[in-house]
RNA sequence: GGGCGCUUAGCUCAGCCCGGUUAGAGCGUCUCCCUUACAAGGAGAAGGCCGGGGGUUCGAAUCCCUCAGCGCCCACCA
């Protein structure tokens, strides 16, 4: 035994850190059982961006069954990932370097880095060579700062596990993937209109959307009639005018439905449209006929695939205006001229900049009615973009989604959502799911697609025939590597081939995690040890998409859910409930807490917030579970020091507290089972700041008294010690790790989770004991301090009133309640009503 | 507009599934106490028509209906 005079909790991450990574107390044992593993799919977290508070309360979260299931015996895959792939990193990039990626531009393997990372005013064009070389130096940084305070925090992650996203690994099982849905016919690559965002000049999935409301207006159009007269429509997007194809109202609304099947003229453009009808023309929007255009939003796609209209597309990638074509085919207009002219006016203008000049054509052409009417309206934005997506129609892989919607809702079924809730979520999602998922983006740093094209005498690609990568050689680059049967010399020239530019959207490789940490296709043993998983934990706010993709995956791939739970954890808010962001300056920064209040404080503060529910940031709450690992060291310290030897365990009130404690812990792993951190951590907590302040007060005269009765509080106390410190050790793995140094072997999270039948000294036991004991301490002291005295101020004498039963319970722990209440008479009268009366005496000496 | 969640002490939250003592905890506030594990501590007090309204029941924070407020997800770009 080896008690320390004066315990702190300063350094204890460092020291057991250091200990537990020696020791590999949390490496996977791969050789054993898929029954006795409990595997965890566990997030990588995007390196390219600092950490906050919420990522250290979802960790927690997923620590707290990682160690938990460790305990009752599972042997615990818990890998760790870092999400380095993908647009966060690409933009990181640009910033911190000051550069800019040109894919025409050659390799340059002599690029000075350190004069880059003073960003000059312009952006330095670099090849897409070295783009990539400086986003993995960018991301190999961040994976340091990342891994320190993983480490820090406690998580007990087996570092040898270690994948990214961008490594040979996740490529390869990308690729694989990848070429797995072309051959099942799931991947296809199609020419269509897609929201595709005109800043980082990508095409955009349905997930990756979000809706901001910002400023607009509505302009009121007047269409002249062919054969006379003319009708209005209002749009918040009169630039659009020239890619006008129809006029669109609903069926039954009598005041168009003359309408239908004539022609109208567009103004300004003077080109002939069909007026139709459609159901989703909404006859109480603006003028109850709109003009459906290619395309203005995901409506018109509908309105142009259904109705089978042509298209004139008139917005470029980069989100500017095309010059006119009129009087070409397709482009017919009444007056080319006049319409080119007006397009002149246009061409080159981004959105806004042309709605403001073709408002004013508009004017001067009389074809404005009134003036634009500002509004309030919602649009669709790129989550991680600026400004409004527009819908481009482009050539882009897509993967079917669409049609596996009721499957996937079956699979959602399948899956334990913790808390229960969320499996809502999950389905109303797949329920409004109405896109394929584009699955290709127009970037650099990502994992490209395994496939080429071969070109013809023309130096024209075959996209309908592509050449695909052998699964053998992957993961393998098309820009760098040459197709099976060609020479690099017949890249880019006619009659030899291409390489697919594109890159997968990340959430096609973070979509494969389990895949990638289980070694799919790689290690095959392995994989059938962990797959599918038992545990994937994350946050609300991307079961739209990491979580809705895997489930896809592993249902199209595996005929199977990738795991049998999903926990998923609320947000972090700042003090005043605000949603976190760098903008607000509101993120805590983690190491500065951690520092402060140390690992153990902050993860108890983290384990007290339930799955699925938002929670403060709550420095309060932190100190208060600095104080928990504080009273731990010295409530050991106590039970530990003791002089008298351990003996049996005879004293009603020590059998009494055991019987108190087995109950407690019966809660605690029932609650643990279900998922429920937060609430096995209160009932722990509630016992033992009782166990402190009731138990160790009413024993301790007896426990420095020596003696066989001594001997039965010493024992008591270490028994209560032994199972405190592993049920704790899931929470506070510093200071229970700490303190089981002092007197036990090995790692306590390596040792068994305590469960109320091992508690045999408590069998037979009445818990009733322990709560009458301190029912009448309590009551001493109240008196006292009621009366503004010392507690070491005697009571001459207390009556306890209480029924028959339960005075004969006060009776077995009579001369603990005397002693420890420093009580001189304790008589006791048999009464309906409980109560209890104290008289004091005065203040010795 | 649809779905989900929340509403209990000044604050943060338990309790609600499975109805039953005077509704709990922590923080904060106030009062007191240096007591040989701990002053980075301890003891105690005050503080609540359990969002509103109906209903079921001997009995409702808890079950049912309804309304309101807040939050999130989805739909909504004319």
């Amino acid at each position: 035994m080896d008690v320390p005079e004066k315990p702190s909790l300063d350094g204890l991450e460092a020291k057991w850190g250091e200990w537990w990574e020696a020791a590999g107390t949390y490496r996977f044992d791969r050789t054993r059982s898929r029954e006795e593993i409990y595997a965890i799919d566990t997030p990588p977290p995007t390196v390219s961006g600092s950490l906050h508070l919420g990522h250290v309360e979802s960790y927690t979260h997923t620590d707290l069954m990682a160690r938990f299931k460790r305990m009752r015996g599972y042997e615990v895959f818990y890998p760790i990932g870092w999400d380095d792939n993908g647009l966060p990193t690409e933009r990181r990039v640009q910033n911190y370097f000051g550069v800019r990626c040109d894919p025409m531009l050659p390799h340059d393997p002599n690029l000075d880095v350190a004069a880059l990372e003073r960003p000059s005013e312009e952006p330095v064009a670099v090849s897409r060579g070295n783009f990539i070389e400086l986003c993995e130096r960018l991301t190999a940084e961040d994976e340091r700062a990342f891994e320190d305070l993983f480490r820090k925090l406690g998580a007990s992650v087996d570092w040898t596990q270690m994948y990214t996203t961008i490594g040979d690994r996740s490529r390869r099982i990308s690729q694989v993937g990848f070429l797995r849905l072309v051959r099942k016919g799931l991947a296809y690559k199609a020419e269509a209109p897609t929201l595709w965002d005109v800043d980082f000049r990508t095409a955009v999935a349905q997930a990756e959307i979000e809706d901001r409301e910002v400023d607009g207006a509505y302009h009121r159009v007047t269409f002249a009639r062919e054969g006379g007269g003319t009708l209005e429509i209002e749009t918040s997007r009169p630039e659009l005018i020239p890619a006008c194809v129809a006029l669109v109202a609903h069926p039954d609304d009598e005041r168009y439905a003359p309408l239908v099947g004539t022609t109208a003229i567009t103004p300004l453009f003077r080109v002939p449209v069909p007026v139709v009808a459609h159901e989703l023309a909404d006859p109480e929007k603006g003028t109850g006929i709109a003009m459906i255009c290619t395309f203005g939003d995901v409506t018109d796609v509908t309105w142009w695939r259904e109705l089978k209209l042509p298209a004139r597309v008139v917005v470029r990638r980069d989100g500017t205006l095309a010059p006119g074509r009129f009087g070409e085919p397709g482009w017919e207009s009444l007056d080319p001229g006049a319409a080119n002219a007006a397009m002149a006016e246009l061409a080159g203008k981004a959105s806004k900049q042309a709605r403001r000049r073709i408002t004013e054509l508009l004017r001067e052409d009389r074809a404005l009615v009134g003036e634009p009417e500002p509004v309030r309206h919602v649009v669709k934005f790129y989550e991680k973009g600026d400004r409004p997506l527009e819908v481009i129609s482009s050539r882009q892989w897509f993967v079917e989604i669409l049609r596996f919607k009721q499957e996937l809702l079956g699979r959602g079924r399948e899956i334990a959502w913790h808390p229960g809730f969320m499996g809502a979520r999950f389905a109303s999602w797949v329920e409004g799911l109405n896109q394929d998922w584009a699955i290709s983006r127009q970037r650099y740093f990502g994992v490209p697609f395994p496939v080429w094209y071969r070109l013809d005498a023309t130096g024209e690609p075959d996209l309908d025939d592509p050449i695909l990568a052998d699964e053998a050689t992957l993961p393998i680059d098309p820009q760098a590597d040459v197709p099976p049967g060609f020479e690099p010399g017949q890249r880019d020239v006619p009659g030899g081939f291409t390489g697919d530019p594109d890159i997968m959207d990340t959430w096609a490789t973070s979509s494969l995690t389990p895949q990638i940490a289980a070694k799919w296709e790689e290690d095959p043993d392995l994989f059938a040890r962990l797959f599918p998983m038992d545990l994937r934990p994350q946050a609300h706010d991307i079961i739209r998409t990491w979580l809705f993709y895997t489930v896809y995956r592993a249902h199209v791939e595996h005929d199977s859910i990738p795991w049998t739970n999903a926990a998923i954890s609320g947000f972090v808010l700042d003090p005043d409930r605000k949603k976190m962001s760098k903008s607000k300056g509101n993120v805590v920064l983690p190491t500065e807490i951690f520092e402060r209040h140390s690992a153990d404080a902050v993860r108890y503060w983290a384990a007290s917030a339930r799955l699925g529910f938002d929670a403060a940031i709550d420095e309060q709450q932190i100190k208060v579970g600095r104080r928990l690992a504080i009273k731990i060291l010295n409530a050991s310290r106590f039970a530990l020091t003791m002089a008298a030897e351990p003996t049996a365990v005879i004293e009603p009130l020590d059998r009494a507290m055991l019987a108190t404690l087995r109950g407690v812990l019966a809660e605690a792993t029932e609650a643990f089972e279900a998922y429920e951190h937060a609430r096995a951590l209160a009932v722990l907590e509630r016992f033992f700041w009782g166990f402190t302040d009731d138990y160790l007060e009413l024993v301790k005269p007896r426990a420095y008294s020596g003696g066989a009765a001594a001997g039965s509080a010493v024992a008591a106390l270490r028994t209560a010690l032994d199972v405190l410190l592993r049920a704790f050790a899931p929470f506070l793995p510093y200071v229970t790790e700490e303190v089981w140094s002092w007197w036990r072997e090995g790692s306590v999270h390596r040792a068994a989770w305590p469960l109320a039948e091992h508690l045999t000294d408590a069998d037979g036991a009445d818990p009733e004991v322990y709560d009458v004991a301190a029912l009448v301490l309590g009551a001493v002291r109240k008196e006292k301090a009621l009366a503004h005295v010392s507690l070491r101020v005697p009571a001459t004498l207390v009556t306890v009133r209480d029924t028959t039963e339960r005075l004969g319970k006060l009776a077995m722990a009579t001369e603990d309640v005397r002693l420890a209440g420093n009580v001189e008479e304790l008589r006791t009268a048999e009464a309906p009503e409980p109560g209890v009366e104290v008289v004091l005496g005065t203040t010795p000496d």
